[in-house]
RNA sequence: GGUGCUAUCGUCUAGGGGUCUAGGACAACGGCCUCUCACGCCGUAAACCCCGGUUCGAAUCCGGGUAGCACUACCA
């Protein structure tokens, strides 16, 4: 039976959204966009205490950002004149549209106490009243242990306790959790569009806890199964992480009665360290320099600041094509990708299996190929933000026009637009010194008395063009045998303050006469 | 420890029994271009984890080993 495709990106709002966690939204993405089907944004925030203020605007600003679009739920953006009909979304509160919300799920607390009384009447789940420091000594005193058919007899809870004694306890306010009763000694089986089939025996399956009255919050693996089935999810496409645990929620859409109607499960190949082992964090990034969030985010919470690879110069297209060929690949050699080509490309099938170190060298050269592509005109704005205080006046006063010529100019050489200033400064503010390297390599005895007798062939030249610069210098250097590589490196030099930057007519056009002349003057005085 | 997943150049990957003396890209290196530095172009080096089996033939299929990773919470 053909299901409409319904995909969801449920993350935590714990902190930043994280490189991995924007390249599984993506992946849903066009997945959904591909087949025509929904993607949804759900905040997945069962865990109280783990929260983090401004965690659920960053994701949503993130993925904005990047161009992976919501089509129901926290953050979307609802179709104006579409058939949906969707909530309006509160005052000062990120958009919450849907037929299907709450999408935050602590605000779903109501629908799972439904569906724990249905699995608790059903025999399928029972109450524990064990307490985290009683489970902890357990654990102390029986090498692994765990909660299971095995040993749950042992433990305190509705399957040992006389219903009196539960009723008793609850009534007098004890905490407790609900626990999934894993029935033992079953193979499970998952099948994985990626992966294939994947068969693990439940007796390695530990009775989960899908409730805690402490905060009346179900547990991720409960609220999960509840709310896919809710909001008539299709795919499950996430992390490799959530492998281990995905007999568990068929065995949970079993005990609910929801097996006709589960969803595919896709488990996406990690994202790993680009040096050594283990999975992408955090602190990689800091180690080695680049970020692993999308976004700059301050946390207020531990009152720390991560980079972001929109502060740190990155076009999400970039982003979004460099993440795409992480872990999957087109059928031909094609690199470059629009997102409308990713989501008439992408294919679960042609996911790799396997952990995907994280090659930032790759990214920057991304970021290289999208830069060429734009024009210095569009690039303007994007560049005189990044210039440093010092150059800010000088650039501000520059013809815009000229600016973006620049731009032009110098983008080819730089992976980002913050690093075009270090390229491009001497085209704005004269050498305040000159390159010891240069020098030594390009600025020779007789160049002084070179550069002089250049100054006055320059001086005499009224039309200042390119055409008339080469003529005439190149005429110049050619009569007096000079060797046009001696002259024009030593008057590079004075232009730039070191042996680099574009053809050197490209400069002066810049620069115009006067300031050509000038810096050639401040030149000759101070290297003499 | 247990369970699961995975395994091609340094990295991302192509490959699905013969067309593989294994292709592309990043990075590296060399050359060309050239007034410099870049870009670009051309080129070089660089891989099928190991052992068995199936087969006329295996990078490709199967088994075992090894290694890496993930999971193993009242976190997601």
């Amino acid at each position: 039976m053909e299901r409409k495709v319904r995909v969801r990106f449920a993350p935590s709002p714990t902190g930043a959204l994280h490189i991995g966690g924007v390249r599984t939204a993506l992946y849903n993405y066009l997945f959904a966009r591909q087949h025509g089907g929904d993607m949804l944004l759900r905040i997945e925030d069962t865990d109280s205490t783990r929260f983090v203020p401004g965690a659920e605007e960053y994701i949503i600003e993130a993925l904005q950002w990047l161009g992976i679009g919501i089509d129901e739920g926290i953050g979307c953006v609802p179709a104006s004149g579409s058939t949906r009909e969707w909530e309006q979304a509160k005052e000062g509160l990120p958009c919450q549209a849907g037929p299907n919300g709450p999408y935050r799920q602590s605000e779903r607390r109501e629908i799972y106490h439904q569906y724990v009384d249905q699995l608790l009447q059903s025999g399928h789940a029972y109450i524990a009243f064990d307490t985290p420091a009683e489970l902890e000594a357990k654990r102390a005193e029986m090498a692994n242990f765990q909660y299971d058919a095995r040993t749950r007899n042992q433990m305190v809870n509705s399957l040992t306790l006389s219903a009196e004694e539960v009723q008793a306890r609850m009534a007098r306010g004890d905490q407790y959790v609900v626990r999934f009763k894993v029935e033992p000694n079953e193979d499970v089986h998952v099948h994985d569009l990626i992966r294939g089939e994947v068969v693990i025996n439940s007796n390695i399956l530990d009775d989960k806890v899908l409730y805690k009255s402490a905060d009346d919050l179900p547990t991720y693996h409960l609220a999960n199964i509840v709310d896919d089935h809710l909001m008539e999810i299709s795919h499950v496409i996430r992390g490799e992480e959530w492998l281990p645990s995905a007999p568990l929620h068929v065995l949970l859409y079993r005990a609910f009665g929801w097996e006709d109607t589960m969803p595919q499960f896709a488990h996406l190949p990690l994202l790993l360290k680009p040096d050594g082992n283990g999975k992408l964090s955090k602190r990689d990034g800091d180690r080695l320099g680049f970020p692993v969030f999308p976004l700059e985010f301050h946390n207020q919470k531990d009152g720390t600041v991560s980079s972001g690879y929109r502060e740190s110069g990155y076009f999400p297209e970039a982003v979004i094509n460099f993440l795409a060929l992480l872990g999957w690949h087109a059928t031909g050699d094609q690199e470059m990708f629009t997102m409308d080509e990713l989501i008439a490309q992408f294919s679960l099938d042609r996911v790799s299996k396997a952990g995907a170190k994280f090659d930032y060298e790759k990214g920057k050269w991304f970021n290289h190929q999208y830069l060429q592509l734009r024009q210095g005109a569009e690039l303007y704005d994007a560049f005189v933000a990044a210039v440093p205080e010092a150059g800010k006046a000088a650039v501000q006063a520059a013809d815009k026009a000229v600016v973006a010529h620049v731009i032009d100019l110098m983008k080819e050489r730089v992976n980002f637009v913050p690093e075009l200033w270090e390229q491009a400064a001497f085209f704005f503010v004269a050498p305040a010194e000159y390159d010891e390297k240069s020098l030594k390599k390009r600025w020779k005895e007789e160049s002084p008395a070179h550069m002089r007798e250049l100054y006055k062939v320059l001086e005499g030249i009224d039309e200042w063009t390119a055409e008339k610069l080469d003529a005439v210098v190149m005429g110049w250097i050619a009569e007096k045998e000079y060797g046009v590589g001696l002259v024009m490196n030593a008057f590079r030099i004075t232009l730039v303050g070191a042996a680099r930057g574009p053809h050197i007519w490209e400069i002066t056009n810049v620069l115009g006469k006067d300031e050509t002349l000038h810096r050639l003057q401040v030149a000759i005085e101070r290297l003499s």
